[in-house]
DNA sequence: CGCACATGTTGACGTTGTCAACATATTGCA
DNA sequence: TGCAATATGTTGACAACGTCAACATGTGCG
């Protein structure tokens, strides 16, 4: 667990890890290199590769912690209000909104396709489903108590997610920059939008 | 216009576009290197930057083309159904899904995060401007006629945006290709997630 | 203890983006 | 027309990058 000698670092592949996200969140994914990485680890610049397939597979191992986190936030909606499944949605769609704004090229390395299907590893596709798991469940549990309207659970589900995914890369890749800066604004608007989402666009 | 020597091409600029446009498509952002362009288009390793600043120049004019593209397909909107605001946005959903669907590695590029806000030439950001218009008209519409509800007009376009916007990403990036794969589903998933967008979710 | 294996290093290779220096064509002006 | 300024294209170089092969060093198990 602990560094364990001068040669072999003990903990290496979480330092690698840790070492590509500083490097990402602070210069996009253009600016994440594998030599870099090792340096800013402290290892020689082929050590990455006793502990990932290539850079893609870093890149992939990188995003895959962005899923989980997304996983685990949209499960933590259902058990913060489990008798309220209209505040699990909304609480859903501010945390998908602050993850992808707190963790820009994280989010954008989840989703820009940097990474290709081809380089997706199964811990990624699995965390992934999951994150869509619980957003399929919150759908449930509003179909449930019966305030939703009659559709496909995963339509709903689809179309609240393309929405707070729309939104939320839009503002993470800076689209919405003269939109939206500050933070409360952002809030504003998700619960706007969300309201007009449930409420509908028509009189 | 014409290719007017052996030496002078006549017309580079364009054709470095296209081969970038050809290489891109095939292989996505990775697959593109300022020398294959070259070599495609027949020239030296460097005299794309006679005509680019740099690589990210290259690839912000490809992404403006493709703004292009939406900002257009926004405005023939509105050409082909003067006096149907309803039909404007039908056509709108469908027109941007296309474009996404149709060019995923360009669509990626406009809206995936490599180009950096730093890398977006003026012209970029004048023709994404020029699409977001071309959806605050068709809203702006939607509301004259009295249908819509009454909101901000950039509230209510950019919930419209951010869905549309969400679910192409999702589709072009493959996120959804156990939900829906062939255009005949996207389209009828875009009229039904158009619709619960338009009438609401709750009951 | 000794050996298999995991982990880390060194050095090399081809490719890439970019720059400087140079070559060649085009254009505008006398 | 002729020449000079400029636009356009080429050659050669460089450092950084991803990756591989060969080697070194430490760990843990019999």
């Amino acid at each position: 667990m602990a560094k364990t000698s001068g040669y072999h670092h003990g903990d290496l592949h979480n330092a690698l890890l840790a070492a590509a996200e500083a490097l990402l969140e602070k210069q996009g994914v253009g600016g994440v290199s594998l030599r870099e990485v090792a340096k800013t680890a402290g290892v020689s610049h082929t050590a990455p590769y006793r502990h990932f397939k290539d850079k893609n597979a870093l890149l992939a191992a990188l995003a895959t912690t962005g899923y989980v986190r997304l996983a685990e936030a949209m499960e933590a909606c259902v058990r913060d209000h489990p008798e309220d499944p209209l505040q699990q949605m909304s609480q859903a769609s501010h945390a998908y909104v602050e993850l992808a704004i707190g963790h820009p090229q994280v989010t954008n390395l989840m989703f820009g396709g940097v990474l290709q299907p081809a380089d997706w590893s199964d811990e990624l596709g699995k965390e992934s489903n999951r994150a869509f798991e619980g957003l399929l469940t919150i759908v449930r549990n509003g179909q449930e108590s019966g305030r939703y309207v009659d559709k496909e659970t995963r339509e709903i589900a689809l179309l609240v997610w393309s929405t707070v995914h729309g939104f939320s890369m839009l503002c993470s890749a800076g689209h919405l920059h003269e939109v939206a800066e500050d933070p409360r604004q952002i809030t504003a608007l998700v619960d706007s939008m969300g309201g007009m989402l449930m409420q509908g666009i028509l009189k």
